[in-house]
Parts: C-alpha cells; structure tokens; sequence
DNA sequence: TATAATTATTTTCTATACGAAATGTTTTCA
DNA sequence: TGAAAACATTTCGTATAGAAAATAATTATA
C-alpha cells in the first residue's frame, strides 16, 4: 500500500516538475520569439547543419508531421530555408537561414543557459540525485 | 564542466521519461476511447463529485480554457454534464453523466492501474530512488 | 443607486502533438 | 519496361495547452 501512495505521489510530481520546467523555459524564449520546440529545431539546426526533415525529427524525437509544422512557421518568419534535394526528390533539406545570423548569438545563449540556469541552485549532491532518480525512472519504464 | 554535462542530461532524460509515459498512458486510454486529459477530469469528477469549472481547473492544474475545452469534447458525446448554479448564475457545475456508467467500471480500474502498471517492475528502494530525485529536482526549481 | 471593480467562464488565437491518408518519387523485379 | 513496393514528406483531422479578449453576473463603493 505504501509503495501505490508513492506510485500516485510520482505522477503529480512528475506532472509539477513538468509543467514548472516548460512555464520556465517558456518565458526565457518569449524575449526571442520562439517557441520550445521552435528552439529545439533551430537549436539541432545550428549544431549539426543542414539536415533532412526525417534526420531532424529522429534528432529531436518528433514526428515528421509535427517537425513539418513548426517548420512551417519558421520558414514563414524566414529562420529556416527548405531545399529539394536534386539527387532524391523525395527529400527535402533544412537549414538555418543566413539572415538568422543577427539574434543568433542572443539565442545560442539562451537555449544554452535557460535549462542550466533553471538549476543553477542545485548543488553537486542534488544534481547526482535528480540524475540517478531519472535513470531509475527510465530503465524501469524501458521494461 | 561536470555538472553542466549533467544537467543537459537532465533535461534530455526528462524529455525522454515525459514521452514514455505519455506514450503508454495514450495507449491504455486508447482502448476506452479517452485522452489522458480527459481521463483526468472524468477521474477527477469521479472521485469527488460535481464541481466548480474552476474547482475542476485547479485540481488538474490547467488552465480554465484548457479545461473548457476538454469538457466540450466530453459533454458533447455525453460524458458530463454542465449544470448552471442557480444561486450564482456566473458558476457552471459538471458531474459525470448517468449514462457513463458502463464504461464507469472499467475506465476507472484504468486510471488507477495504467501510472500504477507503468511502475509495477519497480522495486520499492528504486521508487524511493524516484521519489527523492524528483522532490530534489522540484525544490530546486521552486527556488 | 449607478458605476466600478471583481469574479467565473467561454471564446478566440496561436502553436504544439500525433496518427492516418494523400502525394510525389524512387527502386525493385516479374 | 511497367506495375508494385518502398520511401519521404506533407496534409488533414482531432485534441491539447495557454494567454488574452469577450461575456456575463455579482459585489463593493462613491
């Protein structure tokens, strides 16, 4: 009976955490302009380059259908260019657009430091813990 | 360099576990026919009884429009049902429907069970293991 | 008591998410 | 070679999610 109460307990924490990390990040993007997953996709852009659509959604863990929309909106606000590949017609290229150059620098910054920022607070100790807490979860769940 | 390796860790094996559960809580609702945000209101709704909308939104924790929306998927195929106070005439009730009560038995075995299965391979030390590392990962962030 | 402030809920708008069907291309192989 | 299979991406339909505006009703107050 105990261990179904922490089971329960689990769920809404997990849920809390969830929520207070997204809220978070949320609000570090809004002075950019950009979304999560937005982020997400420029960020995977800028580090590894230009990529198919079915790359990138491995890269970020979505489906093809979602990666397609939120490029959809980049590419309206001209932050990411498609490209028809001429060998294999079926595929289609992206990469960040040139003119991007200008907030990237601000941007980098803040994909890099909104996470780590958002557990600045935690010291060697907690961070091991959340670390090994996380790693239970997902070997549990992989069973 | 060693803890801002491991929050990035962090916050990829997060992402990971939220996609997991969702994953195979979207399945067991699958089969009666319910999304996971609707379980949690009709769950909700079950376990308590008629309530305020803003009652409802708080419980769950999301917000009241996000909440009015799922009931208007619910109520339209009449699941629950919106009762207008009589007293204060800004207040709208909802309870689940009568009708409901077939699939009443085995949605609610459900909701129990599906977070519940999801950790049954877990042995109590590694349940306390999550538990801690999400508790410390919740006070950190509400720092 | 008329008006302002407050409270409660719904509507609207934008952005995810995902599965399934549709579309267009390339490759296989009978 | 020509149809079938395989592949890559987009479109479509449904459901969240939340902020902000709109709506409606109640309460406070000048």
């Amino acid at each position: 009976m105990e261990t179904v109460n922490k089971k329960v307990e689990i769920a809404k924490l997990f849920s809390e955490v969830n929520k207070i990390i997204k809220r978070s990040m949320r609000k570090s993007f809004d002075d950019v302009g950009i979304t999560i997953p937005q982020s997400l996709v420029i960020g995977t852009l800028t580090q590894f380059g230009e990529m198919k659509i079915s790359e990138l959604s491995r890269k970020i863990n979505l489906s093809n259908s979602t990666i397609s929309g939120i490029l959809d909106r980049l590419e309206k606000r001209q932050l990411v260019i498609r490209t028809r590949s001429e060998e294999d017609r079926r595929i289609v290229y992206v990469k960040v657009s040139p003119n991007f150059g200008e907030i990237h620098k601000e941007f980098h910054e803040k994909v890099e430091q909104s996470f780590e920022h958002l557990l600045s607070a935690g010291t060697p100790e907690e961070i091991g813990k959340i670390v090994e807490g996380l790693n239970t979860f997902k070997k549990i769940l992989n069973d």
